[in-house]
DNA sequence: CGTCAAGCCCTTTTT
DNA sequence: GGGCTTGACG
């Protein structure tokens, strides 16, 4: 017998060899699930069968990243070549090759982030005169997200409008439809939904696909929405060969659409389906499954499960109620140290959070103590403004009808383009029924500019066609750091020399590194390629494990994860569960589902944190225990009796005036890296993480971070009170001490 | 046209 | 607490 076919139990291996018809694999948290995937795709290849009429579909792309890498590890370097993708790789991939069949849009269609969505909606509400404080641009991509995900497009949406601002809404989705088709470009909603109308109305493309995946699996089952749902159901249909794997206590993506019921009625969808539950938790200790146990079965909806282990039972999870979320943090500090002097790695902890904002005070915590970690997700590096500039750049070089991306880089660097001068060349372009890019190539026809501003638009368009002519012939990373030089957005940069600059500079190289290994990597190289990938693979997917860093994420990037050690912090009632959703017993039951994801990815031992007090919005607010520690019966639970615990410290919260916590002992840094980074050149190698300093200006410190060599050193040093400096240690007044 | 300060609203989670 | 828009001024 195969070696990846021994290592899994009866059920297990059930579920690898039922190849043929429909299966349905309940897995409970810590199951095996991956690993069942994994065997199963690697089974189907040694059967016999061809490796391109495989289709695995997972959630993201760090899933899929990890399956591929483990089914190449059975199967050998040809592994390479199976589809195994997000949804929403899947669908560009197939649009790639197909869109144009539908009429509506051409192959080098461009994808808007969520930014750029809010754009074309302000413009939508510009020009329906509606006002942007009733019509929040959030508000309604998110009505609008919402329907495109339950397969509807604007005209279902306008049948169904019932009260006026609906009816509005409604205008405005038909209006941003049109946009986007205008822009040739996708939001993250079409490129789901825009494959699935092509598949309805074109049977020719259907059948293509339909033959051609003959094996069909989906991780996650119980996160797809309707779309997905029919996407996947409309691929099996000739086949009917469809895996899907699921648990319904770990759904926490209905507000994205998810429904539950897609796994809950699959045995209705294939009556002849095969049921299998994978019951044996092989991850945690007896104690973490009972008190994952407690939390959810408070749910009502859900379908009761037996999970077991046969693991023994374990430490009891450590609660702690901290002061405030500094305490909070040190006392995970504390306990990651002690575990660290223990001869534990720091890559075997993880702090978990409801919301991002939460890692600032866990990451200042860290910085403190000089301990290594990484956040996963969160604050992205392509949400920065250089590194949005760029990309805008190659969107408009391989996509002309990109007005979004045209309006953003037309004036950076400066080029003394403004509103006024932008107003006349959108009418202009509006008249004449041409794009942006068009009209600013034809700008000494537009009579109401001024002198200087046809200069410059011409001379833009000039300097594009110049770019564009370059496309191509250079290697993507050299086109990129040429784009850079052309335009003079490098230029504009240097110019002045402050830290915030040098971070920006130091970015965008990091920027030309992620296309050098883009290239590298197996890719054609080229810029399609290239923008669907940063696109649709945020940095939360290249979480390096193999470094030893503690990692710092939400509960929601966490599924799929497992860790020695793990650290729930927050633990409060407004915060988790969050106060949007403690008005909707569905939602409540959603937060209890994330609950459980984050209990479960424990291993050894639990941490359950919680701040009495924790500032928001600038704002002291003082938090009650979150309902799902109540839940949580109390044999399993030990109180921590670290620093700062006991009720005296409690009484003395009462009695000190509540705004002494407000008193905020950190300097203003923009994102971890952003300020931090200087370049050095003398004696740099002599610097350390740990090294202690003193500043003639900051006083004493601590050296935290030092990356890279001589001229590109970059180093990060803590000073108490004062929070993160980022020192360029050949210009920076400091000493060792 | 560009800059700066005051005031706004906000953060739930992600492909 | 902070990022973004707006409006006054240079």
């Amino acid at each position: 017998m195969r070696e990846y076919l021994k290592k899994l139990n009866a059920v297990q291996k059930k579920a690898v060899l039922q190849t043929e018809g429909p299966v349905l694999v309940i897995a409970g948290a810590g199951s095996g699930k991956t690993s069942v995937l994994t065997a199963r795709i690697a089974h189907l290849i040694d059967s016999g069968v061809p490796i391109d009429s495989i289709l695995a579909i997972t959630f993201t792309n760090k899933a899929a990243g990890e399956m591929k890498t483990r089914v190449q590890q059975i199967v050998g370097n040809y592994g390479r070549m199976i589809w195994i993708s997000t949804f929403h790789s899947f669908c560009v991939r197939l649009l790639r090759q197909e869109i144009d069949a539908g009429g509506v849009y051409s192959r080098n269609f461009v994808i808007y982030d969520e930014s750029e969505c809010e754009i074309i909606i302000k413009e939508c509400l510009r020009e329906l005169n509606f006002d942007d404080k009733r019509f929040k641009p959030s508000y309604v991509r998110g009505i609008i997200s919402r329907s495109k995900n339950e397969m509807q497009t604007y005209k279902k949406f306008q049948e169904l409008a019932v009260d006026p601002f609906e009816k509005n809404v409604g205008e405005i989705f038909e209006l941003y439809t049109k946009k986007l088709i205008e822009n040739n470009a996708l939001d993250f909603d079409d490129l789901l939904l825009i494959t699935v109308e092509l598949l309805k109305k074109n049977t020719e493309v259907l059948k293509k696909y339909q033959s051609k995946f003959k094996y069909i699996l989906v991780d996650e089952y119980q996160d797809t929405n309707h779309v997905q749902y029919l996407l996947t159901k409309m691929l099996a249909k000739v086949h009917h060969n469809i895996f899907v794997v699921g648990d319904v206590d770990q759904s926490i993506y209905g507000w994205r659409g998810a429904d539950i019921k897609n796994i809950l009625d699959f045995e209705k969808d294939y009556p002849e389906v095969k049921i299998i539950n994978l019951e044996q938790n092989y991850r945690s200790t007896q104690i973490i499954l009972d008190a994952a146990n407690c939390v959810i079965k408070n749910n009502n909806e859900r379908r009761p499960k037996n999970l077991w282990t046969e693991n023994h039972s374990g430490e009891k999870v450590i609660s702690y109620n901290a002061i405030d979320e500094r305490d909070e943090a040190d006392f995970i500090v504390r306990h990651i140290r002690e575990l660290h002097e223990l001869n534990e790695k720091y890559s075997d902890c993880a702090v978990l959070y409801r919301a991002n904002s939460q890692s600032r005070a866990i990451e200042e915590g860290f910085l403190r103590a000089g301990i290594p970690y990484s956040i996963v997700g969160g604050y992205k590096f392509y949400e920065r403004k250089e590194i949005k500039d760029v990309i805008a750049y190659l969107k408009l070089l391989y996509n002309q009808s990109d007005s979004i991306s045209l309006q953003r880089v037309i004036n950076v660097p400066r080029r003394g383009i403004g509103g006024t001068s932008m107003k006349y060349l959108r009418e202009y372009a509006i008249n004449n029924n041409i794009s942006l890019f068009e009209a600013s190539s034809r700008a000494d026809e537009i009579n109401q500019l001024t002198g200087k501003a046809r200069t410059a638009f011409s001379e833009f368009s000039l300097l594009m066609f110049k770019l564009a002519g370059e496309q191509g012939k250079r290697e993507l990373p050299d086109f990129i750091d040429y784009i850079l030089r052309e335009t003079g957005c490098l230029a504009e940069l240097e110019l002045a020399k402050t830290p915030e600059n040098d971070a920006r500079v130091e970015n965008l190289k990091e920027f030309i590194g992620v296309a050098q290994d883009f290239v590298k990597s197996d890719t054609d190289g080229s810029v399609a390629e290239f923008l669907t990938h940063i696109a649709l693979v945020t940095d939360l997917d290249k979480a390096e494990s193999e470094d030893d860093r503690v990692k710092l994420m939400t509960m929601h990037s966490a599924k799929g994860l497992e860790f020695p050690y793990v650290f729930i912090a927050g633990m409060e009632e407004g915060l988790f569960p969050h106060a949007r959703t403690l008005m909707n017993e569905r939602e409540i039951e959603e937060e209890r589902r994330l609950c459980y994801v984050g209990i479960t990815r424990a291993m050894k031992r639990l941490y359950l944190l919680r701040s009495r007090v924790r500032s928001i919005f600038g704002q002291i607010s003082v938090n009650t225990c979150s309902r799902f520690i109540d839940e949580i019966d109390s044999v399993h639970l030990e109180e921590s009796e670290g620093q700062g615990v006991s009720w005296s410290k409690d009484k003395r919260l009462h009695t000190m005036p509540i705004t002494a916590y407000a008193v905020s002992t950190r300097t203003h840094f923009d994102g971890k890296e952003a300020l931090l980074k200087k370049t050095n050149s003398t004696a740099t190698s002599a610097w350390r993480c740990g090294d202690k300093i003193v500043h003639n200006e900051f006083g004493n410190g601590t050296v935290v971070e030092v990356k890279g060599e001589g001229e590109k050193m970059l180093m990060k040093a803590v000073f108490p009170g004062l929070g993160i400096k980022s020192l360029m240690a050949k210009f920076a007044p400091i000493k060792k001490i």
